[in-house]
DNA sequence: GACAATGGCGCC
DNA sequence: AGGGCGCCATTGTC
């Protein structure tokens, strides 16, 4: 059953029972938001798929109020797939003019200020935003239901939409609970690092010390190591011959400057990114909520906005700390895009090589190549279209041994280069290059076109060639995630903290195991300590299951490394 | 002073 | 001739 939820703009709630086809089978209901709640945690008894315009905007209202839902049908998000989706290229969604549901529901961010996101996720005063009526969603939602069913295989398109919703409702839950975080672990961190806390504008002791050996091993005083320009030119009056000042460069040269240098980029980048500052803006009441953006990459990995919370560094990990009486389990899938790239060639040789094993390790076992560094090098290069050093030289030999999934990376780059499409798993499909790549490529078949026109045709149609064999993996990898993830939401919900359990410090979560944390293939789970076995058995279960959801009964492990620790740096 | 581009680096 | 991001400081431009 669908249950059509909305806001109207003078700020009632409207909920529509729908049939399967998207038919209303009662009249709208107008609601104040104290009778939605009602409403919504009534309705929940029967697990009803709510269908809302935009789970971000809507659904932490309900999180706020202590309600959460099992199910959702997200429609900005559902209709940016099914409008790219080459599965549902005809269907009268795809084939609309632009309305409001490709750009007009992008919300500007409002003030980054992590401490008011919680609770005023706003709507627009005014409600211009809201002006859209419920009947417009509706419209929407059947066009996107009549879209699905009419393609060719439905059923990887609505697992595709069920997991991206999942994956709204996961984005809003996590970012209400957010990332336990010891402010105190961290100031004591950075302090061991940097020194002690100083005004915002000056350096801390330790890098004005290594500001001032570099300035001395350069002779130059003035010398601000903040400055690329700076650096470079006195670098290189030094004699150190060096076209940009990047620590990987920097690390093959012989200099008394070199090694200081390093040391002062790597804690200024420390205090930039993850300092004093950070922590005062992005940590409230020990907690880290970075919004979560689902569908935020192209491949449809998810982005964040604030507080860079897909960058964490590993040197601030250990200020993730359990509350007491909980514990962080924290979940990685192993390989994830070698075993993704194996399902989705059908490549059994590659599968077996990661069948109850490191794939790696399994691609060495196999002779194909002598290393573990070389097997995931290669790799690598096959999924990111290498073509020369090491990455070049290995490549032959993995194609040998795995032919059909390195045939799938190839055919993948080559429909690139034409300029078509590529399609994920479940139904996502990579964009279609803009103007200026089609000009370029027009530009080289004139009659009057050089060899620089050809060159750089060339060049560019390679780099989009290189976009789409990695879309391919990248995208349906991200749907595995979204499977696993909504797979593990589901079974955590069926959970209860035992007799006796320390209640956490977030509402609505208090008492549960919960999701606090995703990183593409790596997920946390905020637990109470009498729940942990549970909690690792129910990740490494989702990850089957999701093996399954995405590839039905073709042999190929989902392996995952678990562990289950008082603070993040505990875990690998 | 506001904004955009760039280099650089963190994560997967 | 290595895919996808976000964020920061510096620098360039209006």
């Amino acid at each position: 059953m669908y249950l059509l939820a909305g806001r109207t703009g003078n700020g009632e709630f409207l909920v529509v029972p729908l049939d399967s086809t998207g038919l209303e089978i009662a009249p709208a209901r107008r609601l104040s938001f104290a009778e939605f709640l009602g409403e919504v945690i009534a309705a929940e008894e029967g697990s009803p798929r709510w269908v809302w315009e935009d789970t971000s905007r809507l659904y932490p209202l309900l999180l706020a109020a202590g309600v959460r839902v099992q199910r959702g049908h997200d429609l900005r998000l559902c209709h940016a797939i099914l409008r790219q989706s080459s599965l549902t290229a005809t269907s009268d969604l795809a084939t609309a003019a632009p309305s409001r549901w490709d750009n007009g529901l992008v919300v500007l961010p409002e003030e980054p200020s992590p401490g008011s996101t919680l609770f005023d996720l706003g709507f627009a005063e005014d409600g211009t935003a809201e002006a859209s009526s419920d009947s417009d969603a509706q419209a929407e939602f059947r066009l996107q239901l009549a879209a699905v069913a009419a393609c060719a295989e439905p059923g990887r398109l609505r697992l595709l939409l069920a997991a991206e919703s999942a994956g709204a409702l996961i984005a809003a839950e996590m970012q209400f609970a957010g990332l336990p975080w010891r402010t105190e672990v961290h100031d004591r961190l950075l302090t061991r690092e940097l020194g002690p806390r100083v005004a915002p504008g000056l350096r801390p002791e330790k890098l004005e010390s290594l500001a001032r050996r570099i300035r001395t091993e350069l002779g130059d005083p003035q010398v601000n190591p903040d400055s690329q320009q700076d650096l470079l030119r006195a670098l290189q009056r030094v004699g150190l011959s060096m076209s940009s000042t990047r620590a990987w460069e920097l690390q093959k040269l012989e200099h008394p400057v070199i090694a200081p240098l390093l040391e002062y980029k790597k804690l200024a980048r420390l205090l930039s990114a993850n300092g004093w500052f950070w922590m005062d803006t992005w940590i409230v009441n020990g907690r880290f909520h970075p919004e979560y953006l689902p569908g935020g990459v192209v491949t449809g990995r998810w982005a964040t906005r604030g507080g860079g919370a897909l960058q964490l560094p590993k040197q601030v990990r250990g200020a993730v700390i359990a509350d007491d009486g909980w514990k962080l389990v924290v979940a990685d899938a192993a390989q994830l895009e070698p075993r993704i790239l194996a399902a989705l060639s059908a490549d059994t040789a590659m599968a077996t090589a990661g069948r109850g094993t490191d794939l790696y390790a399994g691609i060495v076992a196999s002779g194909v190549v002598e290393t573990r560094d070389h097997a995931k090098v290669a790799m690598l290069g096959a999924m990111y279209g290498a073509t020369t050093g090491e990455s070049g030289r290995l490549l032959p030999r993995l194609a040998r041994a795995y032919p059909r999934a390195l045939a799938l990376t190839e055919t993948a780059a080559r429909a690139g280069e034409r300029g078509e499409t590529v399609t994920t798993r479940l139904g996502r499909s990579s964009p279609r290059p803009g103007e200026s790549w089609l000009a370029t490529q027009a530009q080289a078949y004139h009659p009057g076109a050089t060899d620089a026109d050809e060159g750089r045709a060339r060049s560019q149609a390679r780099d989009w060639g290189r976009f789409t064999r990695n879309f391919i993996v990248q995208g349906s990898a991200a749907e595995w995630a979204l499977c696993w993830m909504a797979e593990i939401r589901r079974e955590l919900r069926l959970l209860r903290a035992p007799e006796g359990t320390v209640p956490g410090a977030s509402p609505v979560f208090s008492d549960a195991p919960h999701l606090v944390f995703f990183l593409h293939d790596e997920v946390i789970v905020h637990t109470p300590t009498g729940l942990v076995e549970e909690v690792e058995r129910i990740v490494t279960r989702a990850a089957a299951t999701a093996g399954r959801h995405l590839f039905g009964d073709f042999p190929v492990d989902f392996l995952l490394t678990v562990a289950t620790v008082d603070s993040y740096d505990q875990a690998k």
